[in-house]
DNA sequence: TGTACATCAGTGAACGCGCGTTCACTGATGTAC
DNA sequence: TGTACATCAGTGAACGCGCGTTCACTGATGTAC
């Protein structure tokens, strides 16, 4: 997972390490993704990183701040992704529909990074402004397609909030539902992951069971 | 959190603890809803229960068995909550509603209990096939009121498994992020929980901003 | 009803382990002059 | 350009801790006769 580079930098060849907090970040995030997040060890970080294992506090205030940085860094992975699947010649219920698969499919492809993002391993988030700023922008996306999209349709009930905690909602769900719960796309009688979001998706935008 | 009661059956005075089984899974209940999953520790859980830490061995294999069955009992409470709400005057509409509100009333209540249930702890759900049982009586309760609203409508697009998935993911992925992202219903400009969880489930059963 | 005995459900001591963190340290780097 | 020195980013040893689990044990209970 992710970069295993372990290569200096051209200035510090030889006893610094170069960038160790990116390391150490990198290292975190394989861990995390390859078993799992109650298998995360400042010690393990170190070692896997190349490091000894008090390296890490001359970079990060404890194991929390090195998990915030790894769920920071994962936020960003998550907006860049919805923001690829963002085409501007969608219309707006592709739109949504291409958000959803944007983010079931972050989360499963790295299940690790997400339980750690969205769980309760990092006590205090507030603590962590960083870690609030990136993942602010991911639910800005989805409030800006649910307000293109109610704009399109002429929504005349409901509002926004109320809409975009829905479509955030059922994303968020149907990710962590798909991670956590065994079941799979085949078990729900679709041929891939993407179609399973699309037609979940769909159900919200045009109401469940809708005729035509 | 549950019945803190530490007295013995009538017939086992003494030695005995009457029901130590029952006894574990409260105690270890209590730790999970007060201290957290990552706080539980099968000592712990002996500790709160008043009896050696080697006893729980006679009860159960391991810790992991131990969380099984307590995610277990779980799931029996999510399911318990549903059928009560479920008032059969409801309409199919109304009917959706009250089991998003009482799913997602059981999450906020047992946050403990919830992230167990669905999280990563319990690394093979397949091990414990009570739990399975237990697990899949939720989501046959979603389907069946799926089912029900299909019909009343008379849906011709979409299917009830991707409606059964859209429901499910929607009010899990609520109950989630109501217990790990720290914003709550005010944040999203409604008064009460049960008012958020009503219009977002009306948002799936209408669809986006529809109109009238 | 009494008794011998198997089984059940507890006990306390001990094991080895990996953890987070602190400490005093030292080699490498950058900079003022 | 050279040098003295402050600071930075590593090191290894050690701390105390709680954990899951095993062990040999013993008191309590239930049952066959």
């Amino acid at each position: 997972m992710t970069s295993k580079k372990q290569k200096k930098s051209k200035k510090t060849e030889g006893y610094h390490h170069g960038d160790l907090r990116a390391g150490l970040i990198d290292a975190a995030t394989d861990i995390v993704e390859d078993e799992g997040v109650m298998a995360l060890s400042l010690r393990g970080v170190a070692r896997k990183a190349g490091v000894s294992q008090t390296a890490p506090y001359h970079h990060f205030a404890d194991k929390e701040a090195l998990l915030a940085a790894v769920a920071e860094t994962g936020f960003q992975g998550l907006s860049e992704e919805m923001e690829k699947a963002e085409q501007p010649t969608l219309s707006s219920g592709e739109r949504m529909v291409a958000l959803g698969r944007a983010y079931v499919s972050f989360a499963t492809s790295n299940p690790g990074r997400f339980r750690l993002m969205f769980g309760p391993l990092i006590g205090e988030k507030l603590n962590y402004p960083d870690l609030l700023v990136s993942s602010a922008k991911s639910l800005e996306m989805i409030r800006v397609a649910v307000e293109l999209r109610r704009e399109d349709v002429g929504a005349t009930t409901g509002n926004v909030e109320a809409d975009t905690m829905a479509a955030w909602s059922l994303v968020h769900g149907l990710a962590t539902l798909l991670i956590d719960s065994g079941f799979n796309s085949e078990s729900m009688g679709t041929a891939s992951q993407d179609a399973l979001v699309e037609r979940v998706t769909r159900a919200l935008v045009t109401g469940l069971g809708a005729k035509g």
